[in-house]
Parts: structure tokens; C-alpha cells; sequence
DNA sequence: ATCGTTTATCGTAGATGTACGATGATGGGG
DNA sequence: CCCCATCATCGTACATCTACGATAAACGAT
């Protein structure tokens, strides 16, 4: 479904892209996904074992909440032989953080 | 369930919530429901109605977003009559901006 | 009092999310 | 070559989300 008219590209991708907002604050909506990434803030890289450590969850489970992560672009995922060694995406963090500015400020307007 | 370890009182109000970071992101995980951020930004309130018209969406529907944008505490609806008119609560607003900032800042350390 | 407008809520169908255990795949170490 | 550790994926059960139409509730206007 349609909800933003598409714009053309030379608006200068000033635009504020509401359905990809949305769909990184979908991937930020699990407390499991948000403990994740604030994880990898102090550790820098973790592998699928260090989370599933870390919270009540199934392995399994992890690796889902992971994949989903990685789907949204919030982190990066190397194989290492029989482990993958993830860690953030910091530009992606970084783009979520200004539409999330971008969303309040022009309120203020 | 338990994502994150409970913190005292004394903590200085700086710490992360997690749990709520989460669920802020999750009532902004649908396209439709940025929109009527985006929307009420510049129009400052708004009906139901308002968001009808602007949406391919049934009334219900958008009734539905409306309601979970005010759970979470995005928005603020008064009661007028039959109708009812909503506005933006800025300093959730800001509060989501500022945790968003967090999430990404600390990365950099 | 009745009607029309506006909105919330209910019921419901189908899609998606979240959790688990089981299984498969990869590669290191014996 | 055979195990072990690690992780992804599959299958599945249950919950939640998203959408709709129907209906109820509130109130202004006639």
C-alpha cells in the first residue's frame, strides 16, 4: 500500500522517507532487538552465542531477532567458519537517529 | 518477560529504558502512523476524519492507528461533541528523539 | 424527538510476529 | 574420518497486528 507519494530524485533527498522509517522502527519495536544493538554498542562485535547468554531466550529465537536486524540494516553479519560474527552498522544507526530528530524538530517549526 | 536488569531510583533518570524505547518504536513501526505524525506536525491537530480523507484506509482502520498512537503516548485526543481532535504530545515526541540519539551516540565512545 | 455527522468499538478474517524444539550446515580439533 | 561447537533454517503453535464492515455512542441541527 501506497502511503507517501513517490518524489522525484532530484528533491535533493532532503525528503523524509516515512516508509523506511517505519519499517527501522518496526525492527527497533522488541525490547530482545533494542537489548541487541545496545549490546553491540559496548562490545563493538558479539556472535549469536554471546545474546543468547545474555537474554531468556532460545537460540533459535536469537538468531530470528538477529536476522531481522540484519534485514533492517542495523547490523552486519561476517562468517567465520562455523560462527557469524555480527556487529553494528553505524551509518544505518546514525540515519535512524536524524529521522528521528527530523520527525520531533519540524514539529517545532 | 525480563529484557533488562531493574534500576534503582537513585539512578539519575539517565538511563536507558529499554523496554519503553522499544515499545515507542513499535507504535511507529507502520507507515500509517508516521503519516499522522508527519501530518499533525503541520496542521497541529487534527480529526479522524482529517486522516480518512488522507489515507487509503477504512475509518475503523484509522481509528485503530489513532488509538495506538494515543496508547503509546504520541498523541493527545480531545473529546469536542461527536468528534474528536487530536494533537501531538511533544515531548513524548521529543523524549523518542532523544533516546533515538542515545541509541546511536553512545555508539561512538 | 429524530436525523445526520463523526468517531469508537466489536467481530472477524487473514497476515505477521514470537517463541520453541528439531534438524541441517559449516568447519575446527581429535 | 568422526565428533563437537556454533549458527541458520524449518516446522509449528499461539499471540498480535492490520484491515474491513457493522454497529453503537455522542451531540448538533432541524
Amino acid at each position: 500500500m501506497q502511503f507517501q507519494k513517490q518524489s522525484k530524485a532530484t528533491d535533493k533527498e532532503k525528503e523524509f522517507d516515512l516508509e523506511s522509517f517505519a519499517s527501522m522502527c518496526k525492527a527497533l519495536g522488541h525490547p530482545a532487538r533494542v537489548m541487541i544493538i545496545n549490546y553491540l554498542k559496548r562490545t563493538d562485535q558479539c556472535l549469536c552465542g554471546d545474546i543468547v547468554d545474555l537474554l531468556p531466550l532460545a537460540q533459535s529465537t536469537v538468531s530470528q531477532h538477529l536476522k531481522c536486524l540484519k534485514e533492517a540494516g542495523f547490523i552486519k553479519g561476517n562468517v567465520e567458519g562455523p560462527r557469524t560474527c555480527y556487529c553494528l552498522d553505524k551509518v544505518k544507526l546514525e540515519k535512524f537517529s536524524r529521522m528521528a530528530a527530523e520527525l520531533e524538530l519540524s514539529s517545532q517549526i
